[in-house]
RNA sequence: CGGGGCAUAGCUCAGCUUGGUAGAGCGUCUGGUUUGGGACCAGAAGGCCGCAGGUUCGAAUCCUGCUGCCCCGACCA
């Protein structure tokens, strides 16, 4: 009777995930290739609307799409000390091909700082070269030695965004730019609130000089990092040689970023808005706006509810909603009982469903309900459609309204050890102030939690550090953390 | 990679302790009746019981190895 149940967040929250997952159908795990998934049309549906928004705001920022080889010999990895250190224990490494062993084993890029970084250094000569700017859409692989659908997989897709510039001062300022990218994307698009911030020395990017992050709240109180930005210095220059002439004349090593997000953004957009009853997509990120049901009881109804629909899903594709057309779907599966169509399509989290019956036809109008709850309304069918915008408007700014009030409800102060513990055992965002001692990792970790970043935002707050009584200006993230 | 759990029909699971060659519910298909929040009746299809060995006259069941998934931990987007 009932297929695909749902466990109750609740109850089980890992459970539920993946349940959400399941049962809106975005992917399965892979099981013949160990830690990677299936992305499925519905949960590849939503990463095209992703990439769509972000590859906008790329290009708006004055950046060009590339691609680089899957393939990185493996002593591109080596040349950057810190570089090799951190990302040998998840390399795949292809050591045959053309049934032959390689003289010089290729890894699967785990990321493309290396052998971006060796083009980087033929195609730049002089300061004229420079800013460049160049982004990557592609699939990495670390091994993983625990996957979590989206969250963490041994494969994922994303965006890898390098550029190179004169001064650091530049190098800088694209670093932020792009961070407020994702953080504008974030909030705007996936209706998710972010924290923006530095992160520590001991959670950099490998080989950066420094890393900034987005940090969201999951529903279940802990952090995602959902985007980062990274300062690289000179470090793939110097290890790449890549160097320019200055107006000067003189031969410098440029400055570089990178900064990506990856699918893991679909499991941080799950876990922020959906519910018991399945999954719960922003509209701006929803790949089915409406979707009609047309209910009858015989081929008289059918023939006349269909039409019905056919007309007001013909009105709403002519309309826009964030600058694409709405997306719109009638469900005519005959056989199959309204109800059990209203399951289905409330599961892959569309946001408006339209009832269409021969009640509604005689009464000219329609019965609207909006995917996370609350009662239906009618709506003369003349008008239904240009209201539709509109709604969908208003539903995304209350996910973000409501997802917000939800990080700020859960997130607290913390002036001595002993609240801070409390606070993440009930899994709080915790502001705390932090004077620098890396002995906090430690200790932190013992709790299970980590300094998620120094908020770029923190006011002076004065007082002591939370761990060593020591002078503090400002405070800290710290939280569980994916 | 360590600890724990799991793997039987598309899905959820029973059967395993005490070996005898596979079941239920849901879903699917075919009719018919239905259809405003998971319909009903009748009939049917569907499984190398994760894979490979072993023990045995005989293995879903016992033993070993492997693979994958889930949870906890260590490591990480």
């Amino acid at each position: 009777m009932e297929a695909g149940k749902i466990t109750p967040r609740a109850q089980d929250y890992a459970q539920w995930y993946q349940d959400v997952i399941k049962e809106g159908d975005l992917a399965q795990p892979a099981e013949v290739v160990k830690g990677c998934m299936v992305i499925k049309p519905h949960g590849y549906a939503i990463w095209e609307k992703i990439q769509k928004d972000l590859d906008r705001r790329f290009k708006a920022t004055g950046h060009k799409n590339a691609y680089f080889p899957l393939l990185v010999p493996m002593s591109f990895i080596k040349k950057e000390a810190e570089h090799v250190e951190g990302f040998a224990p998840e390399l795949a490494v292809v050591t045959h091909a053309g049934g032959k062993e390689l003289d010089e084993p290729y890894v699967i890029r785990p990321t493309s700082e290396t052998i971006i970084g060796h083009f980087f250094a033929q195609w730049i000569q002089s300061y004229r070269d420079l800013p460049l700017l160049i982004n990557q859409w592609a699939n990495v692989m670390r091994w993983e030695l625990r996957t979590r659908m989206f969250l963490r997989t041994g494969e994922f897709l994303w965006q890898e965004g390098h550029t190179a510039h004169a001064t650091h001062e530049e190098c800088i300022e694209e670093v932020m730019r792009m961070l407020d990218v994702y953080g504008d994307f974030a909030e705007t698009v996936m209706a998710m609130p972010v924290v923006k911030g530095r992160k520590t020395d001991w959670e950099r990017f490998a080989g950066a000089l420094s890393t900034f992050t987005i940090e969201a709240m999951m529903q279940d109180g802990k952090a995602l990092q959902a985007g980062t930005s990274h300062d690289l210095g000179q470090n793939f220059g110097k290890a790449f040689g890549v160097k320019f002439q200055s107006k000067e004349g003189k031969e410098e090593f440029v400055w570089q970023t990178s900064w990506g997000v990856s699918t893991r953004l679909i499991g941080g957009l799950i876990m922020t808005h959906s519910d018991d009853n399945g999954l719960v997509l922003p509209p701006k990120l929803a790949p089915i706006h409406v979707v009609i049901v047309p209910i009858f009881k015989n081929d008289d109804e059918r023939t006349k509810t269909l039409a019905a629909a056919e007309k007001i899903a013909a009105e709403l594709r002519a309309l826009r909603y964030s600058d694409e057309p709405l997306d719109v779907e009638i469900d005519r599966r005959d056989g199959m009982s309204p109800g059990q169509k209203y399951y289905h399509w409330e599961r892959r989290g569309v946001p408006y469903r339209m009832e269409i019956g021969p009640k509604d036809l005689e009464k000219s109008s329609v019965a609207l309900k909006r995917r996370d709850g609350g009662p239906k309304t009618f709506v003369p069918m003349a008008d239904v459609a240009k209201q539709i915008p509109g709604l969908l408007e208003a539903y995304q700014n209350e996910l973000l309204a409501k997802a917000k009030a939800f990080r700020d409800a859960n997130s607290v102060k913390a002036d001595s050890w002993d609240d801070l513990v409390k606070a993440l055992d009930q899994n709080k965002f915790v502001y705390a102030r932090w004077a620098g001692d890396a002995a906090l990792a430690a200790k932190l970790k013992e709790i299970q939690a980590t300094v998620r970043c120094m908020p770029l935002d923190a006011q002076a707050d004065p007082g002591p550090c939370i761990l060593t009584g020591k002078a503090a200006e400002k405070r800290v993230l710290i939280a569980k953390n994916y």
